[in-house]
DNA sequence: ATAATTGCAAATTTTTTGCAGGTTC
DNA sequence: GAACCTGCAAAAAATTTGCAATTAT
């Protein structure tokens, strides 16, 4: 995804510069967190505010352009918003890789008495590299 | 689990009324965030203060007591730490139930070049009231 | 007896709000 | 041109800290 302007639009939001640069900070980063977004972005746009920031990150989870990743024991992280997908959390570097989840796992993840609209599975452990230590 | 006393000790914490009586609460509400444990608690002891409920919240964390239940859009919930499951949180009545994770879905979270440790999953939808509503 | 814990008040950090001026469509 | 958006500063909410008094072992 590289048409920020687009994408704001196709779900009612005006596009603002604001916009897509925070657009374009969640992209590049693929998921990250409000002061990250801010530091991020002040390189180019040094009087984006950090209220803007939080604004925007509101309007923009309501109008399904991108998603909250709560984490635990820090801030939440943002991603732009896809199909569901497992996140591989390294304990060792922190890094989040995303990877799809299989007609299998979907399978396991059907529950008696439960009417599933969407899952969040998140994974720790440790990536490859991390392995090799 | 109802010996609060004996699952402190066990866990290197000394066993205070301030620490049982979390803890008791977390456990009641099965699901529960810090505001909500500051309300039950003071019903029995009106001079705890949240101060004490923010610091025991992180120490029994760190001394695998309690776990973080990061959530969307609100504050984190606190539960007892067990073996690791499922969350179903309704998203008609806002319920949290918990689920076995079955051997179908351990196996089905092997992904080549991860080395898991610790799995969390939260699935959204409806629950059977909800749905026939 | 000792070390740890509590409650309070104050400090800090995080998030939200109101509004005048500027921008998008 | 109308409606919406931004940045600022101020307000509110959430969390952490320091410390004297109290408590658990």
């Amino acid at each position: 995804m590289t048409d920020y302007i687009t994408l704001l639009k196709e779900n009612d939001l005006k596009a603002t510069i604001q916009r897509t640069s925070i657009l374009k900070s969640i992209d590049h980063a693929g998921h990250i967190n409000i002061d990250d977004i801010y530091e991020d972005v002040r390189e180019l746009h040094p009087t984006l505010s950090l209220a803007t920031i939080y604004k925007n990150i509101i309007l923009m989870q309501e109008h399904n352009v991108i998603v909250e990743v709560p984490m635990n024991g820090e801030k939440s992280k943002f991603e732009l918003k896809k199909d569901d997908h497992i996140h591989l959390i390294c304990q060792g570097c922190g890094e989040i890789q995303d990877t799809d989840i299989t007609q299998k796992t979907q399978e396991a993840l059907v529950i008696e008495n439960f009417q599933l609209s969407s899952s969040q599975i998140n994974l720790y452990g440790f990536c490859q590299k991390c392995q090799s230590r």
